[in-house]
Formats: structure tokens, sequence, C-alpha cells
DNA sequence: CCCTTTGCTTATCATTTGATAACAAAATCG
DNA sequence: CGATTTTGTTATCAAATGATAAGCAAAGGG
């Protein structure tokens, strides 16, 4: 395979994401939390529960900020902190119950703008997007702190 | 197929796509540029010639303060103004030689990146991603203004 | 020829984000 | 036990980003 073309591909595929996503997420994101805050509750809404330094690495984001953004989502009850009973220094992070509904109501928001995408897609494509998705998601854009 | 257990992959598919490539791209960016500036210089690079507008409206940026970025970016001699003949409020935007250079690096890097991460993928893994790449692009991750 | 619109600029201010130092408590290890 | 590492906090400062108001010159439309 052109390795060029490929890479041009790939390049012009994130991209496409980005714009689609940026677009979606917009509409969707309350005034009452900034676009770091989003990002941070909705990894914990998926990956729940998780501990700060989790958040910390995923993110991309120093501790010391990961905390004061996790205080803040905290005083707008939004998130919750559990120590953890076999190693007290850590602290499991899960979504409040008003954090659960705002998140709740987003991801609500984004399948209606996916479904709208693909209202078109036929049982068949339906899959094909399905198996795509775990074909990249495990060979493409995992996660790796090695590399 | 259980649409709520799709639009979780499809969400953690998307996290998971803007988590690698921040990962790559912080390595890219020189310390002289900021990562909105080199993001507005990535759409130059594949668009160029661009008005101000258009990086306006691509970018989700408003006009001041697009302008002050690109004004910042042409004081570090990484793009050129050059005024439209046939409509002298226009100017369109185009990277210098020095944008030029610094852009092919860092195309090259994200290139480099990417190989490693698919080093261990067979030639079958590779048919497999680029087609998934397509049916993702073409069926989800499609740009529309209109929708 | 006025009047409006378009494309862009400058200035200013508030907020968000990033970076660093200094600290503390719990765990681990020799 | 004492030293070190891990996990997280608080405080502070600098820089980046977002938002808004005011202005200006060119284009276009009646």
């Amino acid at each position: 395979m052109d390795k060029k073309a490929f890479f041009h591909k790939l390049v012009t595929f994130t991209a496409a994401v980005h714009q689609v996503t940026h677009e979606i997420t917009k509409e969707v994101k309350s005034n009452t939390i900034t676009p770091i805050q989003y990002s941070i509750l909705e990894y914990i809404a998926v990956s729940q529960p998780v501990t700060l330094s989790q958040i910390s690495d995923c993110q991309h984001m120093s501790m010391p900020n990961t905390s004061r953004e996790l205080k803040k989502l905290n005083e707008k009850k939004l998130c919750e902190k559990f120590v953890v009973a076999e190693d007290r220094r850590k602290q499991y992070i899960r979504l409040s119950k008003e954090g659960e509904i705002m998140m709740n109501e987003a991801f609500k928001h984004i399948e209606a703008r996916f479904l709208q995408r693909i209202k078109d897609a036929s049982d068949e494509d339906l899959e094909e997007i399905n198996q795509s998705l775990d074909v990249l998601h495990s060979k493409v854009f995992y996660s790796s702190k090695s590399l």
C-alpha cells in the first residue's frame, strides 16, 4: 500500500473527527462548565470510577491543574470523591447524581446528532461501522503511555 | 444492535482519537507557537491560499481573535498576507518559506508516530485499517455544514 | 452619490489554561 | 524504624484564549 496516501488518509480522517465532534459538542456544553471540564466529565462518565492520576494522565494535564479543575467540578456538585479503602492516598472519582443527569443529556444530544448522521445507513452499514470502530480503536487509536 | 453500547463506543472512540492526536501533535509543536497557532498553520498548509474569514469560520474563532493570532504568526515570519486584486478588502494568506519548512517537519513527525503505532500490523491488518478509515469517514465523520 | 454591507483591525478586559514550588499524608522498601 | 516514593493539595504566576466595542476602508446597491 502507498504509505504516503495512507498517512494522508489518516490525517484527514483525524481532522474530520475533530471537526465533527467539535460541531456536535459545542451545542452540548452547558454554559456552567469550561471545555476542559466537559472533557473531564466525559472521561469520568465512560470510565468511572477513576483516580485523579488517571484523569491527569489521560487528559495530559498536570496533577495540580487536574486537582483544581476537579475541585471546581466538585463545587458545582457534578462529581464526587471517595477514598479507596486499600490505599488511602487514592480516591475514586464518580459522577454525582447531577453529573449523571447532565452527561446523560449530553450523550442523548450527541446520540441524536450521530443518529442524524447515520440515518441513511442500512443494518449492514451499521454492522460495518461497528466493526470499523473496533478495528481503528484497537489498532491505531489505542492509548499507550509507552509509545 | 444495542444502541446504547453503540453510542458508548462512538463516544469513547472519538475521545481516543482526540487523545492520540493530542499526544502526537504536542511533540510536534515548536515552542515558539501556541496550540491554536499550530492548528491555524495546519489549516493554511492544507488549504492555502485562504482568507482571514475562512480561517475564522473553520477554526470557530472570532474575527478579532483570528486577526490577532495571524498577526503574531506574521511577526514570527511563518505566514504572509497578499492583497487580492479583485477585492482589496480581502487578503490571501499563505505559509512563508519558513512556515513551509516548519509544517513539512511537523507532518513528517506525525507520519513517523503513526507508523510506529501500526508497526506490528500485518498487511491484512493494514488493509482492514484502510477500509475502516473509508467506512467511518464516509458514513459517520463526513463533513457537512448543513447538518 | 449616499447608505449599507463586508472584511478586517485595534484595543481592552475577563476567564481559562499551563507551569511551578512547596507541602502533607499514606504506602513501600531496605 | 527511617528514608523514599506515590498520590494528591494549595497557592501563585504567566500566558493563552474568548468576548466585546469601536473604528476604517473598500465594495455594492439603490
